[in-house]
This record gives C-alpha cells, sequence and structure tokens, in this order.
DNA sequence: ACCTACCTGGCC
DNA sequence: GGCCAGGTAGGT
C-alpha cells in the first residue's frame, strides 16, 4: 500500500520521537514476521540498542542501530507503523486504532513510546541485519526516485528499456518507491500513455515525466499521502493527497482537464486509469 | 508478458 | 460468490 510518499511521512515522524532512544521491550504476535530466526534473536539483538538514524530507501524503511546493525520494514500493501506511549497503550484508544486491534508486533522504548506493526494482510516484512549484510532484495533495487537520480540518469534509464512505461516506472529494479497509485498519477500529469514503450518517449515527454514524478511525489509527501483505505501516518491519521489524484480508482469519470470520461484497462495485472485525450 | 502465491476484507 | 486492493517474488 504505501508508495515513497507514504513511506517518507511515516519517517518523518518516527524521527523525533525515536531517534536517540532504544528499545527496551519486543512482543511479537504474529510469529511469521520474524521467522525464521524468531523474536528471541530479535529481541536480544535490538535491546538496548540507541536507534541512530531512520533512514528510507523506496518503500523500505532502514533503521540504523548503535552498532551498525539495521532493522529494515517494509510495509507491503496494508502495514502500519503507529507510535503510542505506554500510557496510551493503558488507557486504549486515544488514537484512532486501539492497541485492542491485532498487531503483528510491538516495540515499547526505553522513554515511554512505544512502536506497533499492524497489518491487516500480512504482507508486511521485517529484517535484522548484522553490520555491511544487505536485506533480501536490496542489491536489485534501483535508484530512489526522489533522491536518487539526476534528470539525465532517468531519461539515459528510459531509453534502454522497452517495455510499457507503466510497468516500468513500477518496477523497483529500475526506480525505487514508486507503485499504482504515483506511476499513474505522474504519468497523467506529464501527458503520457501508460501503454507506451518507453525508449520511444521523445525527449520532452522524458523530461516532463521526470518533472511530473518529482511534482506529484513531492505534492504528496505535502499531503502526508494518500489514504485510499487502510494507509494511517505514525500518528495513526489519514492522509489527504487522495484529494489531488486525477486518474486514480476514477475510471468511467470525467477528467477533470478535458471532461472525457477516464479509461479503465490492466496492465501487468494491475489496474491502470489514463485519460485518452490528455495522455498520447 | 503473463500467471500464481502470499493474506484479509470491502463491495457488488 | 466473485472481483478488487497501495507490493513483490517466483515461475513459465
Amino acid at each position: 500500500m504505501p508508495e515513497l510518499p507514504e513511506v517518507e511521512t511515516i519517517r518523518r515522524d518516527l524521527v523525533g520521537p525515536l531517534v536517540g532512544h532504544s528499545v527496551s521491550h519486543l512482543e511479537v504476535r504474529d510469529p511469521r514476521l520474524v521467522a525464521p530466526r524468531g523474536a528471541a534473536l530479535l529481541e536480544r539483538s535490538l535491546c538496548g540498542q540507541k536507534w541512530q538514524a531512520i533512514e528510507r530507501k523506496g518503500k523500505y524503511l532502514d533503521v540504523l542501530l548503535a552498532d551498525g546493525s539495521h532493522l529494515i520494514f517494509h510495509l507491503r500493501m496494508t502495514g502500519q507503523l503507529v507510535l503510542r506511549s505506554w500510557k496510551a497503550a493503558q488507557q486504549g484508544g486515544i488514537l484512532e486504532k486501539p492497541l485492542g486491534s491485532p498487531y503483528r508486533m510491538l516495540l515499547q522504548f526505553d522513554h515511554g513510546f512505544s512502536l506497533a506493526f499492524f497489518d491487516q494482510r500480512r504482507f508486511g516484512e521485517v529484517f535484522y541485519l548484522r553490520p555491511g549484510r544487505p536485506w533480501p532484495g536490496e542489491k536489485a533495487l534501483g535508484p530512489d526516485a526522489l533522491n536518487g537520480l539526476s534528470r539525465e540518469d532517468f531519461i539515459a534509464r528510459l531509453k534502454s528499456k522497452t517495455t510499457r512505461v507503466k510497468p516500468l516506472l513500477m518496477d523497483q529494479h529500475f526506480l525505487a518507491g514508486i507503485g499504482n497509485i504515483y506511476a499513474q498519477e505522474a504519468l497523467f500529469r506529464a501527458g503520457i500513455r501508460p501503454t507506451r514503450r518507453a525508449h520511444r518517449l521523445t525527449r520532452s515527454e522524458a523530461d516532463r515525466l521526470y518533472d511530473a514524478l518529482h511534482v506529484t511525489l513531492l505534492g504528496a509527501i505535502k499531503h502526508r499521502g494518500s489514504t485510499s483505505r487502510n494507509y494511517r501516518d505514525a500518528l495513526g491519521h489519514r492522509g489527504s493527497a487522495q484529494d489531488l489524484h486525477a486518474v486514480y480508482r476514477k475510471g468511467g469519470q470525467p477528467c477533470l482537464r478535458c471532461g472525457t470520461t477516464l479509461r479503465a484497462i490492466r496492465l501487468g495485472g494491475r489496474g491502470t486509469v489514463y485519460c485518452p485525450v490528455c495522455q498520447h
């Protein structure tokens, strides 16, 4: 569910309350989350270690710990990381989601905060990694869509691919952080059909796409992410970036720009909406 | 490029 | 009941 803007919003929410503190107790409710190495090992490795930094790489959250090891989260479709204080947890439900809902894991910190990992579909992942060890999939991760890519690099990489541009944008090996919402929104903004072959985009189309990606992602971060259904920020609140959406899940509705009925297709197995008039 | 799997839940 | 959902890995 969360794409780059949602993960970035959560990251920013967590930095102030958690950096400089350490986990004192760990409760794992869904053993599959920490299999195969188990909760006991994770607890031994994590507890007492100060959180030095919280970074984001594509859709991954990367916590740098005092000894150089890392705690990695990926929220997949429905993961939520919600911050709360112990007192709030004991009193129950000052936040939108009461602690009584089925969380997969709860990290309690030494300064009275805790962090709950909710995840309806249970696709989310957590890894604990010794210094220098990559997490599964890290080596194949492309440059971050916001932080890692110059315009010239982006255009050169587009030219080297013959696949359709929308699935390509969502391919984390090509570019890290873009998912099904922002691929569609950026293509609408750039006036490019999702079915176009990447290497056939003109220079000016590629330029517009690069700009559109940045404007779309930055705008979504400014609005604290898109809440279509599950997404919540680290305080348990909904984002408002869905109010900016022009095409995502709007098939059959009139285009906001020209009034033409938006067309819904499937591309790479994913729902895709575009304006047949505004996007060429 | 297309399956399938991994899960749960909302909606028609 | 069937289809859909913000993601990704694995197979053909």
